[in-house]
DNA sequence: TTGTAGGCGTTATCAG
DNA sequence: CTGATAACGCCTACAA
C-alpha cells in the first residue's frame, strides 16, 4: 500500500485486467465510494446496516450504487462474517411428492425473508444423506433435514456446527417440526370401525423411518381404543410399487381395512387389489397417509390422513431462520395437526357375497 | 508478519478468539502449511491442482490436511476466482410435477459432477423469474431456466453474463434443449383418426408458453394429415383446475377427442366430464402431455405424449456444464424425443346412444 | 458521523 | 518445484 497507484487509469503495471469498471466486471464499494466522493467502508456502512451514516450521504451513496448497477459480492461478504443468506434443504426423494410441498415451504418462506435456498437429496441413504449434509454445511448458515434417514447422533453432530431443524422426526435437543398424527389417526380409525371394519392391517414404511413408527404406534392406540385387532405389515419400499408387491400380503392378513405408511403405498396396494378384481372399498377399505398430489387422481379416490406438509417446510424455514436471527427457542418443537380427508376409498364393509 | 507468534499457544495479545484451531473454527491452508513445514501456496497448489507439486510434499499435505479435517472454505475460493462450483435452476412453478423429473434429473447430474444446484421458482411470472435470475447471477457460475416465462431478449441478456441453458423453449444464440413433439403428437393424433374421431381439440396452455405453441402447431399438422379439424380452447391455468373450468368450452365445441397441453389439464377435464356422466374414453378422447407422476393414477389411466422430464434436466445440467468447462458447442440445441402413452383415457369412439 | 487499516482463506504471479 | 506477496471485495474495530 505503500506505492501511490494512479487510480482511474489502466493498470500500471501491464496488469491488462478488469480495473476501470470496463462494462462487464461488477462495480465495487470501491468504485461507489469514489463516485458518491466517500470512504468505501462508509459505502460499506450505509448498504449493510443503514442508519449508522447520515441521511445526506446516505442517499449519496444509495444514488452511486443504483448508478454503478452494483450488487453486493455474497463471498466477498461471507468471508469476513461466516454469513451465506443461504439454507440447505435434505431430502430423502425428491421425486416422492411428500417432499414437493415442503420443498415449495421451504423455498417460498427462503425467498420471501431473502435467503436462497439450496437443494440436494439423499435417495433414502443414511450416507448419501451424511455426505450431502457434510457437504452443505460449508455453503450454508443453517440446515432443514426432511425425513432424515441417519442417526440422531449424526444429527445432533451437525447441528452442533449450524443451526439445524427437523421435519417429520423427533430428535432430542434439535427443533424439529412433526405432523402430530393422533387426530388423524384416530378419526381414520373410528370411521373405519363405524363402517363395520373389525381387522385393520398396518403397512409399515422404511426401517429408518421414525415417522412410520409413530404412525404405526398411533394406529395400535387407535384400534386398542375401538377395539378393533391390528396386524402390522412390511413393505420393501414406500413407493407405487412397494405397495403393489404388498397386495398379497394383505389379503393374505385376512383384514379388512388397511392403512398404508404413506399415499404412493396406498396407491399402488389399491391399483393391484383393483386388478385382482377387488372391490375398494366394498370388499377393503384403503386409508393413507399425507394427502400428496395425485391422491384424489385414483377412482375411488384416496382417504387419506392428511400431513401438512407445506406448512411443515415453510415452518421449519421460520423456525430456522427465527434461529439464525437469534429469536426463536434453540430447540423448540413445532406441532402441526393432521385431520382426516374422506374421500372414497374408505367406507362400509360390505357383506361377503 | 514480523512478530513471532507462538504457534499452538492461545492468542498471546489478550485477543480472545479463535487462533490455535480450538477444536471449532475450521483448519486453513496456513494450519495445514505449519503441519506439513511447507509454505501455504504450496498447499493451496497441492490441493487444488495435483501434479504440480512433488510427490512427497503432495503426500504430506494431503496427511496434514486429512489430520487437520481440513475442508476448503469456498467463499474464500470463490474470491479470487469467481467460480462457485454452483448452478442455478428455476422452474415456473415447484408444485408442478412436470419440474420434478427436470429438478432430479438436474440435481443428480449436479451432484455427480461436484456441483451444488440452488433452486427456484416464479410462480409462472415474468418479472419473478427475471428478479430471481438476476438474484442468483450473483452466486452461480450458470443458470437452467426451465419452461421460462421472460423474454427471448432478457434471456440473451443474462446469457451474456453467464452460460445459461434452456429447457423446453428455444431462444436463439442460448442453448437448448427441447422436447420434438412432432413424433409424439402424430402418434396420437393417428391413433385417434385410426378410432373414429373427426374432430380434436387442443386446450392451450399459458399464452408465454413457447410449448405450448409448439404444440398447437404440432396438433395442427398432424390433424392435416390425418384429415381431422382441429380447434383450439384456451385455459385459465394450467393447473388441474384450469381443465376442470375449460370442461363446458370442451362440450360446445364438438370435438370428440382432446388434447390438452398438460396432464395437469387433461387429469382436471376428465375428472369434471366424469362428474358430468360423460364416459371416457367411449364418448370423449382424452390426451395429455409430459407424462407427469401420478398420469396413471386415474381411470381410466390417461393416455398422454411423453417428454423425457428427467433427460431433459441432465440433459440441460451436462451442457451447462460442459459449456463451464469449455468443453461443448456454446449454443447447441438438444433436442430429445417424445412418444405416445396409450392408456385407457383415448380409444375407439362409441355411436350416440 | 466518517476515515484508516487489517483481516477473512484462497489463488495467482513472480522470483528463486 | 517452492516460497513470497499481492490481489479478490467486503466488514469492523479503532481512531479521528
Amino acid at each position: 500500500m505503500t506505492e501511490p497507484k494512479t487510480p482511474d487509469v489502466a493498470a500500471p503495471t501491464g496488469l491488462v485486467k478488469k480495473n476501470a469498471r470496463d462494462g462487464k466486471s461488477n462495480a465495487t464499494i470501491y468504485d461507489i465510494a469514489k463516485v458518491a466522493g466517500v470512504n468505501p467502508s462508509t459505502v460499506s456502512r450505509a448498504l449493510s446496516k443503514p442508519g449508522r451514516v447520515s441521511a445526506k450521504t446516505q442517499k449519496l451513496i444509495e444514488d452511486a450504487a443504483a448508478e454503478l448497477n452494483y450488487h453486493v459480492n455474497p463471498f466477498a461478504r461471507a468471508l469476513p462474517t461466516g454469513r451465506t443468506n443461504t439454507f440447505g434443504l435434505i431430502v430423502a426423494d425428491i421425486t416422492n411428492p411428500t417432499f414437493f410441498d415442503i420443498i415449495r415451504g421451504a423455498e417460498t418462506t427462503a425467498t420471501l425473508r431473502d435467503y436462497t435456498l439450496v437443494l440436494a437429496e439423499s435417495a433414502e441413504s443414511a450416507v448419501t444423506e451424511l455426505t450431502a449434509a457434510r457437504r452443505m454445511m460449508a455453503t450454508v448458515d443453517g440446515l432443514i433435514l426432511a425425513s432424515p434417514r441417519m442417526d440422531d447422533d449424526d444429527i445432533r453432530t451437525i447441528a452442533r456446527d449450524k443451526p439445524v431443524v427437523v421435519i417429520n422426526r423427533e430428535v432430542d435437543g434439535v427443533p424439529c417440526v412433526v405432523p402430530d398424527v393422533n387426530k388423524g389417526i384416530s378419526e381414520a380409525v373410528r370411521s373405519l370401525a363405524a363402517n363395520g371394519h373389525h381387522k385393520v392391517a398396518f403397512v409399515a414404511g422404511p426401517a429408518q423411518s421414525w415417522m412410520s413408527a409413530r404412525r404405526w404406534e398411533g394406529v395400535q392406540a387407535a384400534c386398542e381404543w375401538s377395539r378393533l385387532d391390528a396386524v402390522r405389515l412390511e413393505s420393501t419400499k414406500p413407493t407405487v410399487d412397494g405397495g403393489r408387491q404388498v397386495a398379497r400380503d394383505v389379503r393374505a392378513s385376512g383384514a379388512t381395512a388397511v392403512l398404508t405408511y404413506n399415499d404412493l403405498l396406498a396407491i399402488g396396494l389399491m391399483q393391484e387389489l383393483q386388478a385382482a378384481g377387488v372391490v375398494v372399498p366394498d370388499q377393503i377399505s384403503i386409508v393413507g397417509f399425507d394427502d400428496i398430489f395425485g391422491a384424489d387422481f385414483t377412482t375411488p379416490p384416496l382417504t387419506t390422513v392428511r400431513s401438512p406438509l407445506g406448512e411443515c417446510g415453510s415452518g421449519a424455514a421460520t423456525l430456522l431462520l427465527d434461529l439464525l436471527h437469534g429469536a426463536g427457542e434453540p430447540t423448540a418443537t413445532l406441532r402441526v395437526e393432521t385431520e382426516l380427508v374422506l374421500r372414497g376409498s374408505s367406507g362400509r364393509l360390505l357383506p361377503a357375497g
